[in-house]
DNA sequence: GGCTCCATGTAAGGAGTTACATGATTCA
DNA sequence: TGAATCATGTAACTCCTTACATGGAGCC
């Protein structure tokens, strides 16, 4: 048995978010918020219409998001409303704070790494590692700009929230520094 | 078109990570490589038989597992072998090591605090940090304990890996803990 | 003999992806 | 008027998930 209580505790992660965009946005289309999913800065959705489209639709289906057409050409657009119920869900799901949301993500240069000895060459290793630092050092970049735009935009927890992403990367890049020195003191297989 | 190479090219990050194992472990059944994910301290996947046998299935379809029936009760069980076109399909892979590798990965943290505001009270925000705190805090101590039991295995660059989501869950705490005491000097909305 | 792991799957379902389709608006 | 962009979808496909089924091995 799968209650519609269950279904609104058990959104998924993109479902959430939808919520959570409608909720900053205001009244807004859903192609407002496929545009704040493209404009992420993280490599975990597509933003593509095929997901959008579905879970505003499912979304609305469970009561959590209202639709309300506005005229605007011949076809028109609809504008999207959180529900209170869908406010409440978004609260739940931020609270909640499931254990699980702990976990070290799934870090694809971690995943790669994992696997480094695999390759034949000693010069081999070095270079993917070199790759992965100079891919990191750039989006750091990147990230390190836009999150002063948020900052300068006085975006509060939009702010501190994207400051994270710089504490990854930073991470990340001590940890390939880590590996790069360690490796340099182990006895070349070459 | 949808070449062979195409999809070799193409292969889903699980599809590649049990070319890995099967590298690492040697010749070994698939239940094996289900374990080894299952162990993983990352909550990406569920290592459910329902994803490893299928996707051993199509590596082997691709040539890049070999599976030799060995004798045993009356069913038998099959180890699976990386062929040279598998091990090449694996070092491809880390040397590719493309680009958006390096994007911020998706924490479901991060994604929860971005919407922090939604809340009503300052003091269900905090809450919602400390949980946050809590939860990494005890997530980092698992870890760690594995981490050093890598290290003592004398299991080089497995260590050296997984070394990486300790670093992770470091930053990530000090992020959190650099919220926190960011909001505490905002004024309150109680 | 029964209970619990070990081991290998299959079936149904759902969510997200790519790719396509369509129409309206804006601007050069 | 033609091209680009805004805006809203749909269809087919793939992979992963949950849940179930089965059958042997080891142990009390």
């Amino acid at each position: 048995m799968t209650s519609t209580s269950d279904r609104i505790e058990g959104l998924t992660e993109l479902e959430s978010c939808v919520l959570g965009v409608v909720w900053r946005r205001g009244p807004c289309s859903a192609y407002v918020v496929r545009l704040e999913f493209a404009h992420s800065h993280s490599a975990q959705w597509s933003a593509s219409a095929g997901s959008i489209y579905p879970a505003v639709k499912r979304l609305q289906g469970l009561g959590l998001l209202d639709s309300t057409p506005r005229p605007w050409g011949r076809r028109g657009r609809t504008e999207l409303t959180l529900t209170s119920a869908g406010l409440g869900a978004l609260r739940a799901w931020i609270q909640r704070m499931d254990s699980w949301t702990a976990d070290p993500t799934s870090d694809p240069v971690r995943t790669r790494l994992f696997f480094l000895d695999a390759l034949e060459l000693d010069e081999e290793r070095r270079a993917a590692i070199r790759k992965a630092e100079e891919n990191t050092r750039s989006k750091l970049e990147s990230l390190r700009r836009h999150v002063e735009d948020l900052k300068h935009a006085s975006a509060g927890v939009e702010y501190l929230a994207a400051l994270g992403g710089v504490f990854e990367l930073e991470a990340r890049s001590r940890w390939l520094e880590a590996i790069r020195e360690t490796l340099a003191l182990r006895p070349s297989s070459e």
